[in-house]
DNA sequence: TCAATGGAGTAATACGTATTAGTACGGTGG
DNA sequence: CCACCGTACTAATACGTATTACTCCATTGA
């Protein structure tokens, strides 16, 4: 009862193995087959319990059914909340196409274990950070690949699927004004990404546009005590807006500060998070807005796939979604 | 810039693509070669660029450094909880070991996507009911698996990695004997999984130990309402077990019968649920066991690999992990 | 009767790597 | 001068499927 090959298939019904591919393969070439001889393979192939070698089909033909997932960091990380509704919406949508998915870790170890990826027939890639060079060489190759999360490098050339964060950003710095702050402290994380600088152009343009006060800081979080928060405060800041991203530094930052300043929200200061912080917090629910993480993951599979199948023309290589805005309960009404 | 074969490193170091697996492989046969020829090899393999081809090299030499998971329910359902600290577990463990993981989603279309799991050199299955016939199958092709979750079915002869249920229930029960409580209901899940049936087991042996008279409710939640849990009260009953597993119904369902009964809880009656509910709830901690589900994962992928390698002797097919208990606050003492 | 046509299937080969049996060659010892 | 040996490689082949060019045979038409 070991494997069972086209080979064995061929001899049982008494024809050829290439026959056999032919009419497995639902003969999408065209060859003319006898429906006879077409069912006695087919009946062959069912009782012997035939299952096609996906690896030798993957090295004679080129498609496998397979989609890569490739996270920079673990994507099973202590934070699940980001990545994990990111990674539903991808098995979902994979499960939907009938894909499977192989999921490669960035181990330390061997960086070019990116270079497996190219076992699967594409690959989405997912992270703050992206290796350029190795998405470069996969890019290069025509491999297929497609990266959650808005990517300006290499001139824009990587396929992605990500959020307007600049939309999201410049409406909660509007819902702001609307309610009447006109100086606000928004705070960044230090790092260059994409999506960190999407937010900030979002907010720095609503806030020209509405005539605001806007200070900058850019800070992992380290650096915020309540004397921050105090110098704020007499500074007339009305207003805090924060950044939440993947590791969530800063906002986490932010609210034990205000928590030891013994500031209340939104009485003393409104607070406003660009993103949504971690569920499970107690308290009031803080404005800002949604990441559509999950429909990223399935936009991102769909966009794959379509990179993948050659047909129906060349798809959009670029994709992005609206966040929802979240209301909340932490920006009060000032005079 | 296109792909580049040993045949290309081959021509360019004068010698032949023999020689250059040879040499790429790390000379595992012990095939004489000279330094010299050695260092030309790798000089122009890292000149051109080379990338081996997992593809070819799997299908020319049976291993791939590719471990399979696959779910009988989609691996990230809405009820994280359960599955998502299993699989944090297995990619950490695959990822020290150096190895990949494809994930198989049982879609409802082809039941014989199971076959594909083959691609793999061993597969993890995960849920908490399987298909037996597939996986029989699978084990008399001598394909190596293992099951997360114990697994009594085909006499015991899959591999699996589970949690002990039957102590840490024992447990459980043996700790409100002390805390007097001789008067139990035991809410368990109306389907007969072998976690619920160990779970079982271990309740019933303590209860008889400890003489203590326990009633046993099979339900799916639907049919609790405050009638039932008053109906309890009026029995005697001083304590709720209650059962807790992947879906979470029974528990979720005596919860809310409690509620709407206003019985207080550990004032009125004494909770124990036998897993741990999902998180996040407010309210106190609910006494019980942990499972441990991230080690679970782990410890599933150490046996797999051992299973996929075959030196070092036969490992002990099945692993039963240790519930630590979680002593919370919803146990009273009574007279 | 011969060429042309069409139907039914197959031989041959490619895909890229791993492995094993074997070859070629320059020395050594007798 | 021949048998023998060790060194340094390579030729050949396997892995299982997909594809394409080709063969073989039976009709048909002129």
């Amino acid at each position: 009862m070991g494997k069972v090959r086209q080979a064995d298939i061929a001899r049982v019904a008494g024809v050829s193995q290439a026959t056999v591919s032919v009419v497995l393969g639902g003969n999408r070439t065209g060859v003319r087959l006898s429906e006879r001889t077409r069912l006695r393979v087919l009946e062959a192939a069912e009782r012997l319990g035939y299952v096609p070698d996906p690896v030798s089909s993957r090295l004679a033909s080129t498609r496998n059914n397979l989609l890569g997932v490739y996270t920079f960091t673990p994507a099973f990380p202590d934070i699940a909340d980001v990545y994990y509704p990111i990674l539903a919406g991808v098995e979902a949508e994979a499960a939907a196409l009938g894909k499977d998915l192989i999921m490669f870790t960035a181990s330390s170890a061997a960086p070019d274990r990116i270079r497996r990826t190219r076992l699967a027939d594409g690959c989405l890639f997912l992270g703050r950070h992206v290796p350029v060079d190795a998405i470069a060489d996969l890019l290069a190759a025509g491999f297929p690949i497609v990266h959650i999360g808005r990517r300006t490098e290499l001139g824009g050339r990587i396929p992605h699927v990500g959020a307007d964060y600049v939309s999201a950003s410049a409406e909660v710095i509007t819902r702001l004004a609307r309610a009447g702050h006109s100086r606000v402290r928004y705070l960044r994380e230090p790092d260059d990404a994409p999506s960190s600088g999407d937010r900030e152009r979002g907010v720095r343009a609503a806030a020209a546009d509405a005539g605001m006060s806007l200070a900058v800081t850019r800070t992992d979080g380290s650096d915020l005590d309540p004397a921050s928060v105090r110098g704020w405060l007499d500074d007339g800041v009305t207003a805090l807006v924060v950044e939440e991203t993947d590791t969530g530094a800063v906002f986490h930052a932010t609210r034990r500060a205000l928590g030891g300043a013994g500031v209340s929200v939104p009485g003393d200061v409104s607070l406003a998070v660009l993103g949504r912080p971690p569920g499970g917090t107690a308290g009031p629910v803080i404005s800002g807005f949604e990441v559509p993480r999950r429909a990223l993951g399935r936009a991102a599979v769909r966009l794959l796939a379509s990179l993948v199948e050659p047909g129906s023309g060349e798809p959009p290589p670029h994709r992005l979604l609206t966040c929802p805005p979240v209301a909340g309960e932490t920006i009060a009404t000032v005079a």
